[in-house]
DNA sequence: TTGTATGCGTTATCAT
DNA sequence: ATGATAACGCATACAA
């Protein structure tokens, strides 16, 4: 079943069976309801394929994830896939694992299907070394580039982040405020935000005057999903002499981990220790007491990474660059907030 | 750049330069070197629309789920991704939510997609009322459907899933053989594998020559991830004056909830309140004690699956229901096995 | 407002 | 082994 058929069907030319089909105003109504009658009667759809042909576009996105089983990712993916079909998009998933070659093939892959767009969920698709960042520039070239919680200053790149540092920081300093100053900032990542959140933790420290210690800042080099692994850290981590009263963790397994390293040793949580997580993921409301964690925003960054996406395909303008301010939710490994305000929310309006 | 710059510079003709992309063996090798030079040197790529065009594929496979940030069917769309990948072949994610005509909707937008499959992740898929499957059997009439844990007889659909009965069962015979018999089942879900599940909790019963209590099989109608909703819920049934030595459930995250109501209510785990989980997620090992689970082999069956996808698309006959068994993975939420063998594994080798 | 003719970049069927 | 040519199904510039 083609345009032929139904031009036949209909007694009218393929430009107009054409024509109604994409809804073009140079049609007389009558005909017009002719066509549509004849589709609807023979429930004729469109070919894609041909359709693309014609239109260089079949209205595709691929988006690139490391992992979309990871907790954070797979919100992400999900977000994101929603936004992008209530436009008119279909996604194409893509998971690349961590390996930079795998994420270079990943994306040429992309780009030989002809999406219109790609977006690269998680800021470990910036490389440290900028000269590995050659692949994106190159991808940029041909078409869009959406980074979701990443920074990447480049013609056709554009990026919707949440403001790590500023996030990290305030939650530092909640703690600080509330009279610890002993914070072990454990993190699995040395991405773009994993450093951002990192630099929030710190200069937290020197906001307050206070001395920062090497020992405090622990990396946990093992898999992502490694409660136990990190358990087992945080325990060498003590029986080494570490002392700390709270832990700032860069993700909410993390944190989770941290408690349960606390129920082992019989602190009290946050009496003995207080621990804060990040991303606010359901890991947060699964344990007892649950988390305090650093609320990062994903589904409106999604929302506005999909809203700048689709505006930047019709032609307009949009901004290169969209911040949100996370916020701290407070819950039971926290002490309850004092009088002081250096914690408060500072929310900006979406952009 | 399109096959005819490269055969011009080649000095051939087109349909010499589809053959050498197709491999097709009738080219002289030499032939063949001087195109393929030709087109590295261009850095040329065949256009995909062109080519889904004219081979009326583009190697895409639907990937139909309800909600791809749910923990169970996250996992299951990484799985199938990355196994379709390494097969040739690309995905497009679709989520549906839990509305019968959004699900229908979703299928027909990949059908009109051209897909050369879709795989339904999920037993969500089937719906109570048979006649409702008609949009199942409709698709099916146009292309090949594979079901994720669902179980559906008819032409062209082929079912890879978990023997959830007999898992739930030997799960519930655990309990049983530690002197337990007042087990809560506690479920969320009444789709297919769902009624599986509760279907093995009650035989499990009557293979004890035990009463069954319909008090004891409760259904929570709430939201997917609220854990302090499932908590309240048990707190009520506890009011209420229900009294349980176990629960069971149909979902890890409704086995964090129960193990979050014991702390509350400062019940031993597992002495006064023994506690088994389904899936063997991550929630499983981020709790204290860890959940007893029931593994229900997510990894095998996508792999399983995608075989089965990919071979049938290649036109080999395959089989249109394969079964894995589950597995009882024991932590802290149960007592130690007893010598009881009643519920040792009883592995299956896979299809 | 409608129709004609051509292009889109492949694949595939014939010849040669 | 290679080449000429016709599909594939739609969009669109141009003509009427």
């Amino acid at each position: 079943m083609t345009i032929y058929d139904i031009s036949k069907m209909a007694g009218v030319s393929i430009a107009t069976v054409s024509r109604v089909l994409n809804g073009n105003a140079n049609v007389r109504p009558e005909t017009r309801r002719k066509v549509l009658d004849v589709m609807e009667r023979c429930g004729y759809t469109p070919n894609a394929f041909a359709r693309g042909l014609g239109l260089n576009s079949m209205n595709t996105i691929g988006i690139l994830c490391a992992d979309s089983s990871d907790l954070y990712l797979a919100k992400a993916v999900y977000y994101i896939e929603r936004n992008l079909r209530a436009g008119g998009y279909h996604s194409i998933l893509c998971c690349t694992g961590y390996e930079l070659e795998d994420k270079k093939s990943s994306l040429n892959l992309l780009l030989n299907q002809k999406v219109d767009s790609v977006v690269m969920v998680g800021s470990n698709f910036i490389e440290e070394d900028d000269a590995d960042n050659d692949y994106i520039r190159d991808a940029a070239r041909q078409i869009p580039l959406m980074l979701l919680n990443a920074d990447f200053d480049h013609p056709n790149v554009y990026c919707t982040l949440c403001d790590d540092f500023k996030a990290a920081q305030e939650a530092a300093l909640s703690l600080i405020d509330a009279g610890i100053t002993d914070i072990l900032y454990l993190y699995n990542s040395r991405s773009y935000s994993g450093q951002n959140k990192l630099a929030g933790y710190q200069s937290a420290f020197l906001q307050r005057d206070l001395p920062l210690e090497k020992d405090l800042q622990q990396y946990y080099d093992g898999g992502h999903e490694d409660v136990d692994g990190i358990c087992a850290f945080l325990t060498r981590l003590h029986h080494m002499g570490l002392s700390f009263h709270a832990v700032l963790a860069s993700e909410d397994i993390l944190a989770t981990a941290a408690l349960k390293y606390a129920r082992l040793h019989d602190l009290r949580v946050p009496e003995d220790l207080s621990i804060i997580g990040y991303n606010n993921s359901i890991l947060a409301s699964c344990c007892e007491p649950e988390l305090t964690s650093v609320d990062n925003r994903l589904e409106d960054i999604c929302r506005q990474l999909v809203k700048t996406l689709i505006n930047t395909l019709d032609g307009n303008q949009m901004p290169q660059k969209t911040i949100f301010s996370g916020r701290l939710i407070r819950r039971g490994t926290t002490l309850p907030e004092t009088g002081n305000c250096h914690a408060a929310e500072r929310t900006l309006p979406p952009a």
